[in-house]
DNA sequence: ATGAAAGCGCTAACAA
DNA sequence: TTGTTAGCGCTTTCAT
């Protein structure tokens, strides 16, 4: 493995006249540069990171941290990121914290110790104290969950509208018993989308039931089927289910097809997300589709930027309502 | 943001003692270990894994090759490699490369420019040349998917042994019309399941029949909904399908419950991955599990070994057939 | 047990 | 346009 120096000695000229050409600077003149290629192409050189890295502090990583992989919510939003960020010759470092603190901080001491440029957080249970910290030596960008404290900037949608809206489209369809499946309130977009949910039942003077408002600490699949079993359980059964994720309309509909009864007819499933898998099942998922890949790619930018030492500015996105087969 | 030397003139030592303490090495006097540490926690040093990157020559990050990172088939086995990474302190690069040469090759770059130190491909259509001739100079392992050619270490299941237990399990229950969804053969995993089929059925003494043999070149959800198409208009329909992926699997349980077509006992249907939405359809899938978070353990364990200098075997691990509602 | 110094591979400021 | 040289932050060899 040839480095510059032998590039250099090969090409007859000098180290910086290689690293001229390597970067593309146009002061070199056409033979040189043809000389310097033919080195690099005689002794298969390629330049190593390591040293351009330590020369320039940096590490051209971008660090995205996730609660887990295996959410088919991220994949968009995460390829939109590895494409903007390939795009500016970043890589990214895909980091799943299982919401565990010791793991978390692993990947924080990253960009601590400079493997990492900077992070893109879509961690709901992120340590927002250890975030804030950490904001003020490093760039970081908050994707999809947010928190308001230490200034940090984000990306994301409209929760309270989103769901406001779901709710309205189960209500114009003659539904006046919603369950709410939500996460738990201590995330600002459980907040927000009880918020919405709320506010779309009194606007059509329906009278909130606490017994239809649910809470489940994870968004997955079990959580849904457990909930419903909970919420069918009532002697007061709901005729439509709002659930914050798609995950856990889909363990809904799973119960209700084992338990017999029919979606959308007798009640109708509304879920979050749009992930693929909403599109596969029978009935197929009502949803709120969130511009993922577009989520992705703007974090990313304003990331690139922020570390760039730009100022950066919070960003809201579209999201829209998807009427399926089951409402 | 402090660095090595600033530490040792604050403790009152040279900068090789600060490099001692960092790393653990006992040579140091208990009083002068204090003074360097108390002089880190002063300065809130965190040291730079750019200069010691460098100077080790290594980068401590293991590039991990998919096709897709939306495929649940390769979550447990992702999830497998990083903890074992974590564990020998390394990070793992997650590459998706579409199926892309392009893509693949800005991967391959890292660890041609020293960005990553070895390769862990999952990818089934990666240029099986490219990696052979990076395999001469860098250290790389196949997991799950493999090919024969360059001598690289993998890591697998025995595929047609699982394809042979899961017909087998067919004809057990009374099918004679089984037909096959199948990736390209030109993929070893596809022809060592086909072999498998086959064997099955040439064991009990049942007739090939071309016309149930699939093939599609994607294993996604809606290749699933097309192959059950194809093979429910024929005139002498089968009454069971065995596609060699769980997504393959549910675009047919999909296509069949919009036809009104009841499974298991119009048609009996195995998938094969056991990804987490094989248990979550209605009726469930019966799958052929593979020990997917050991594969990834193991050949993180393989990988890493390789990069020290050592000598790896291939591996086989056992896998598994679920026997669920679907059968 | 500790320190001085070289060097990993690169870029860029300065000089020519 | 090109070369010389310092230095990014660290580890390690060799002296002491």
């Amino acid at each position: 493995m040839a480095n510059i120096n032998e590039v250099a000695k090969v090409a007859g000229v000098s180290v910086a006249t290689v690293s001229r050409v390597l970067n593309g600077q146009n002061v070199v003149t056409p033979k040189t540069k043809i000389k310097v290629e033919d080195a690099i192409r005689k002794l298969k050189y390629e330049p190593s990171m390591l040293g351009r890295n330590l020369r320039n502090s940096e590490s051209r990583v971008l660090l995205v941290l996730v609660p887990t992989i295996s959410n088919p919510f991220y994949f968009e939003i995460i390829k939109g990121i590895e494409q903007n960020a390939l795009d500016h010759n970043y890589n990214i470092l895909l980091c799943e914290t299982d919401s565990n603190p010791e793991r978390e901080n692993i990947y924080f001491d990253l960009v601590r110790k400079k493997m990492a440029d900077g992070i893109i957080s879509m961690d709901p249970a992120v340590n927002i104290d250890t975030l804030k910290e950490l904001s003020k030596n490093h760039a970081i960008i908050q994707c999809s969950e947010y928190s308001l404290e230490g200034n940090i900037p984000y990306v994301t949608i409209d929760n309270e509208d989103a769901a406001y809206r779901a709710v309205k489209h189960l209500i114009k369809l003659g539904h006046e018993k919603i369950a709410l499946f939500n996460s738990n309130e201590k995330y600002l977009y459980a907040r927000q989308r009880k918020d919405g949910y709320v506010k779309a039942l009194e606007e059509f003077g329906i009278q909130v039931n606490p017994d239809y408002m649910l809470y489940t600490d994870q968004l997955g699949f079990e959580q849904g089927i457990q909930a419903t079993k909970k919420v069918m359980s009532l002697k007061d059964r709901p005729t439509a289910i709002f659930s914050v994720s798609d995950l856990l309309a889909i363990g809904a509909l799973k119960e209700l097809n084992n338990t017999g009864v029919e979606v959308p007819d007798e009640v109708a499933l509304i879920g979050f997300d749009n992930i693929d898998f909403s599109n596969m099942t029978h009935p197929t998922l009502t949803t709120i589709a969130q511009p993922m890949y577009q989520m992705g790619t703007v974090a990313s930018t304003m990331l690139i930027n922020k570390i760039n030492g730009e100022d950066v500015e919070n960003k809201f996105l579209n999201h829209e309502l998807l009427i399926r087969e089951s409402t």
